[in-house]
RNA sequence: GCGCCCGUAGCUCAGUUGGAUAGAGCGCUGCCCUCCGGAGGCAGAGGUCAGGGGUUCGAAUCCCUUCGGGCGCGCCA
């Protein structure tokens, strides 16, 4: 347990536990309120607790007795150098310098591993991220989605979860068929044809040729590699419409399909994200999950055949009520019922995504969660009500909505427009400004709020910069170990040694304790973002470490002896330097949750 | 019309599973440094946490309501 916070709750919960044994308190008092914070005000000592506030009713005791009773029991604890009990009963703990610096050998013993918990274990986590639809490169909205779903899960991983990364493939359905119609296009355009977009527009289903990027030449060309002229021929036979069509456009769809999960998996690689498993809706499709899906919400009574209202407002210009067949979305706090099956008979996209989640129910997972773009924001309800109706309440979907991303350059927009061909990749900012800058960037906003990411600003070397300030603070603490050399024999400096060797109780610099009671709180922040599912709170912590690390060291630069390299006093430098062992240990932890390279030295 | 998200310093944003006097960066004001371990430091001003009501010992945080912004609302995914 490297969490020290809980290590003190733990004795405070047995002072409590004795003091109930000793008559002091009513036995059986519900512990569960009580808190065991670090206080947001440093003059309030390094941990509170309010256990004497809440227990105070039950109790039927006063608040500040019941406060100094508690105090005066843990100032007796090791490592406690003073209790107090303030406001209106709280008892605020400090923690003697020798607690302290038992917590950076700590964190020097468990090396890459500091922060790892245990809160998660036990607990198989689905996340589904990405997802986005194989019709087309990556934008950047979608790198978003990929970073914050991959750092999510690195972060559930840390905190002792079992994660599987998982992408959804959208391979059926009218996009798809879209796709496949303006791969044909570019088909005809390889074997030669000269028919106009225009023209061809006509023939496409709803009388539009929605692709029209460059990138789709490729497919035509290896269709004619493959197929030679005989799809056209299909064509001349005027054999294009209606159900002939299904057959003759899935060779269309499936290297259409192929070609552009390649360009998306370019792209994801390119970013760093990996996943673990890419799952095919066709697939699901036709090997019956719907069928079995709607069979078990039928089974459980939740399927009947009704007529929706209209919705309120932005009515469809075509819509007539209907019978069809609904889910009962009401009873899982869903606002109406959503309907299964498209007039047609087809599935809805709802029906398929139900199957979906059920079946990665059915593959173990309980916790689920997927990162979606916001404009899915109405979905989230009903799809949670979907889960928890399949999965008779034992499963529980959570959906994080990433808010647009603008880009822009010295602070105006970038203008973007598929139309004029102006449309900025992911690929395209990724070879600007690096893998490592989109990663950080995506992950220094909440991800339900909107981020503005500008290209001209992620490069500057400022404090503003959070990507440079975090990665120099990483890199100076490189540079002192290297500097150290000088002094040291490189296998002196391993984070092993200094937590055995390091004369650590040399630390006693106000801003050295701070620097190590900051890195005392990284387990607490892993396991809290963890349970929040919020990745972005690595980033700021980060952020908050590197501004006590570089005040610091600002500090050698006017007062000598505050320097970490002291070559008249070896115990002093070594002591040092096992602070800044620790402080590279805790940055390069948390970068590898966002998935960013903690770097030796900046260029 | 309904649902979801959001509203915190002049600006951009943290902080929300209820804790004490609400924080950071930028900008602003004043001072210091001009250093090579390069790509500053210190201090200060600046807030009705959108408004109102409620629950609580305690609310930016939970509930209700009003206002303001974003997203969504059968046969798109």
């Amino acid at each position: 347990m490297t969490n020290f916070i809980n290590i003190l709750k733990e004795q405070i919960k047995v002072e409590l536990e004795d003091m109930a044994g000793a008559g002091r308190l009513p036995a059986g008092l519900d512990l569960d309120r009580v808190a065991v914070d670090p206080p947001r005000d440093p003059a309030h000592g390094d941990v509170a607790t309010n256990a004497a506030l809440v227990l105070a009713k039950p109790a039927g005791l006063k608040p500040r007795a019941l406060a100094e009773e508690l105090a005066g029991r843990l100032a007796r604890r090791a490592g406690v150098s003073a209790a107090e009990v303030a406001g209106p009963g709280f008892v605020n703990l400090r923690l003697d310098d020798p607690f302290w610096h038992a917590r950076l050998r700590d964190i020097l013993r468990a090396g890459p591993a500091y922060g790892d918990s245990g809160v998660g274990r036990g607990v198989v986590v689905n996340v589904e991220y990405v997802s986005a639809n194989p019709t087309g490169p990556m934008h950047v909205g979608h790198g978003r989605g990929a970073v914050v779903g991959d750092a999510l899960a690195a972060l559930l991983e840390k905190a002792g979860h079992t994660v599987t990364r998982e992408y959804y493939v959208n391979d059926a359905g009218a996009q798809v068929d879209a796709l496949a119609w303006s791969s044909y296009f570019r088909y005809l355009e390889a074997l030669g044809a000269t028919i106009s977009p225009e023209t061809f527009a006509g023939l496409c289903p709803g009388g539009e040729l929605q692709y029209r990027g460059e990138y789709l030449i490729p497919v035509g060309q290896e269709l004619v590699q493959k197929y030679g002229d005989s799809l056209a021929r299909r064509g001349e036979d005027g054999e294009w419409e209606g159900k002939a069509a299904e057959e003759w456009l899935a060779p269309l769809r499936a290297v259409a399909v192929a070609r552009m999960m390649a360009l998306i998996r370019d792209d994801l690689a390119a970013l760093g994200v990996r996943h673990d498993l890419f799952t095919s809706e066709r697939e699901l499709v036709e090997g019956g999950a719907v069928e079995r899906a709607v069979e078990a919400l039928k089974a459980r009574g939740l399927v009947y055949t009704g007529v929706l209202e209209a919705p309120k407002g932005k009515v469809p210009e075509d819509w007539e009520p209907r019978p069809q067949m609904l889910f009962r979305a009401t009873q899982f706090g869903d606002d109406v019922d959503r309907p299964l099956q498209k007039s047609d008979g087809s599935w809805t996209y709802f029906a398929t995504d139900i199957a979906y989640h059920h079946d990665k129910f059915r593959r173990g997972f309980k916790a689920m969660i997927n990162v979606w773009g916001a404009d899915h924001g109405g979905y989230v309800k009903r799809m949670q009500a979907a889960v928890k109706a399949i999965t008779g309440g034992e499963g529980a979907l959570d959906v994080k909505l990433c808010q647009l991303v603008s880009l822009l350059r010295g602070g105006e927009p970038v203008r973007m427009s598929k139309r004029a061909g102006t449309f900025v990749t992911l690929r395209e900012v990724i070879d600007e400004v690096g893998r490592d800058v989109v990663r950080f960037i995506m992950l220094t906003r909440r991800n339900d709020a909107p981020l503005d990411f500008d290209l001209d600003r992620v490069m500057e070397q400022s404090r503003e910069n959070p990507v440079f300030y975090v990665q120099y603070a990483h890199a100076r603490c490189r540079s002192a170990l290297r500097h150290a050399r000088a002094l040291f024999a490189a296998d002196e400096l391993s984070p092993e040694r200094l937590a055995e060797a390091a004369p650590v109780a040399r630390l006693t610099d106000p801003g050295e304790l701070a620097l190590i009671k900051h890195m005392a709180g990284w387990p607490r922040v892993v396991e809290s973002a963890a349970e929040a599912h919020e990745p972005h709170r690595v980033a700021f912590y980060l952020y908050d470490l590197a501004a006590a690390f570089h005040g610091l060291w600002t500090r050698g630069m006017d007062d000598a002896t505050l320097r970490f390299i002291d070559a008249a006093d070896r115990d002093r430098t070594a002591a040092r330097l096992a602070l800044v062992q620790a402080v590279a240990t805790v940055i390069a932890s948390g970068l590898r949750i966002m998935g960013v390279t903690p770097v030796e030295e900046m260029r």
